[in-house]
DNA sequence: CTGAAAGCGCTTACAG
DNA sequence: CTGAAAGCGCTTACAG
């Protein structure tokens, strides 16, 4: 391997000169940078990362903790990510936590040994216990797609998600509904609160009855839960899920009860799924800005590097946006 | 930061028998070792990774590239990658290229300065014009999920496609069909040639003019094709798709012909993606074993890192299995 | 079983 | 504008 001692030998002059040239700092001749660069160029010389961020302290490396990469939430804040870092000469360092507590404090150990600059922790659902284990973390970490429990050490950048479920609320409210049934994960809690308030905010509840807890986050689960729910009460015209998968099975479960959306029953999804605008009829749903929700958190990291200070502990909030397409209207159904 | 120094000093011995405690080799005393944990532990020590790459050579990080995370094939890879990685005590670099090769071409120049022990590239889209810049790669480089033009400089573990195509073929061959045409991506030549191979043993031609060429991998780009398909030949019995979201839209198409699947078209995909299973009819397609081949890349990877050789120059294919479901019934249509 | 030395390939002040 | 020195925090032979 072809080092930087060699390029100076080579150019004539010391290795400091070089690694002027190369840094483009430092005072060096145009005449000697061109010999430089020369030398550069005919030894095929590419500068060893390991050695300079020994030196220098810095990895140009970002870790990234998701639960999973399949699905259509956690690949899209992977991306985002990765623009950022790129557009700013990192590295992404890649951990998906895929429900497995162990495995996530493991890597949190090998990461914790200064081989990454900074590090985001996207979903809630692994790494919770073993957040205290980046208490003296030596980098700065912050935590995004938090909805529930987001510890109040570290600087969070997520949906509001009260919001959210206010926002699928107020337009059911719009559309006249009153008797209504929520699908929900277990982890949704803001949801659902944000979903009540809008409700009690015309003197009208939503009972603990008329929520129905899907057992998994699939179309299976939310067809199961929405059958459930239209059972319980048959009266109801709305439904909201909290997550677009159960929407979609809650559109099946209406087709089985032979209710036609949105004539005799209304559904609002949430997160705007790209599948659910061609789902028929089209879901209407909140819309999460989670591309924008990264975005944010990976500057906040990167602009914690640059002033080399930790960033300000705080919590943003991204707005989330209603989007109206075909599966919901009045509650009289005409 | 705590340095192996100071925990040297604090248990009274020199570092290098800190540094052997801790990589559990040379010989130490039982008594020593313990008061040299019992340092690490009060301390709070962690050892600088960075500085052990310098001086190792090695940085126990693997690099992979993938065109993208999104959709259903390569977020399995990059798991799957990573699990192997995760066992043997590896991280994850990850480098999306997303169709565009100056990016990727900038990750590239990134990690050839030893920043990466070893390199996967799956996915043959954006790279293709700089693996030269790997010629002289100081690491081990493989390939994976590349169907065409495997450059044959690397070793490749890949999927026998051609094979797929053919399995696909020899099904609808074994239910009598004669007449069929081909929805195809661009760049997926072997498994139509594997296809027309299965009609050619039978002394049957699928001609240039029933493939038909989809202008995007999605539902819409394979409704069209598919129409275009039955408009051009309306004698034809079955599809096949080299793609499950073409046939995904192809059973739209044989929907808005009045055409009924299995009945009078049978249909075949390829990937046997999860959504396939729930479409209706559920899809007949062709399964490929995505994490079998993944796995098996990164482990050939990994043997060349311990044995410090470069891998064979091979090519290795995974062989693909037909799943019959309900989209594919007999020619004659009973 | 333990310690003194050299080295991995850079960068960072600091003289000249 | 250029060079000699020290240091980043480890590991790797090699003496004792």
């Amino acid at each position: 391997m072809v080092t930087m001692q060699d390029v100076a030998e080579r150019a004539g002059v010391t290795k400091q000169t070089v690694s002027n040239v190369i840094r483009g700092r430092g005072a060096v001749s145009p005449a000697t940078a061109a010999r430089v660069r020369a030398a550069i160029g005919e030894l095929g010389y590419t500068p060893n990362l390991v050695a300079r961020s020994l030196a220098t302290g810095a990895t140009r490396t970002v870790g990234l903790f998701v639960p999973t990469v399949t699905g259509s939430f956690y690949p899209d804040i992977v991306e985002e990510v990765e623009d950022v870092l790129d557009a700013n000469g990192y590295h992404l360092l890649l951990c998906t936590t895929r429900l497995d507590g162990e495995r996530a404090k493991r890597h949190l150990a090998g990461l914790t040994s200064r081989s990454v600059d900074a590090l985001l922790i996207a979903g809630d659902r692994d790494l919770i216990d073993h957040l205290p284990l980046l208490a003296e973390a030596s980098f700065p970490v912050a935590l995004c797609a938090w909805e529930t429990d987001a510890p109040d050490r570290f600087p969070v950048v997520t949906i509001d998600y009260e919001r959210a479920g206010y926002l699928a609320g107020r337009h059911l409210r719009e559309l006249g509904h009153e008797r209504v049934a929520v699908l929900a994960s277990p982890d949704h809690g803001p949801r659902v609160a944000g979903f009540r308030r809008a409700f009690a905010a015309d003197g009208l509840t939503v009972p603990d009855a008329a929520v129905h807890t899907a057992s998994e986050p699939t179309p299976a689960g939310g067809f199961a839960a929405a059958t459930a729910a239209l059972t319980a009460d048959p009266t109801i015209t709305a439904l909201f899920a909290t997550h677009d998968v159960l929407a979609l099975g809650a559109l099946e479960a209406a087709r089985a009860e032979g209710r036609s959306v949105p004539r005799d029953l209304s559904i609002v999804g949430h997160d705007d799924n790209p599948e659910v605008g061609v789902a028929r009829p089209a879901l209407t749903s909140v819309a999460i800005p989670k591309r924008e929700m990264a975005r944010e958190a990976v500057e906040l990291l990167l602009r914690a590097l640059t002033r080399s200070g930790s960033p300000a502990n705080s919590i943003q909030l991204l707005r989330p946006e209603l989007v109206v397409r075909d599966s919901t209207g009045p509650a009289d159904g005409r």
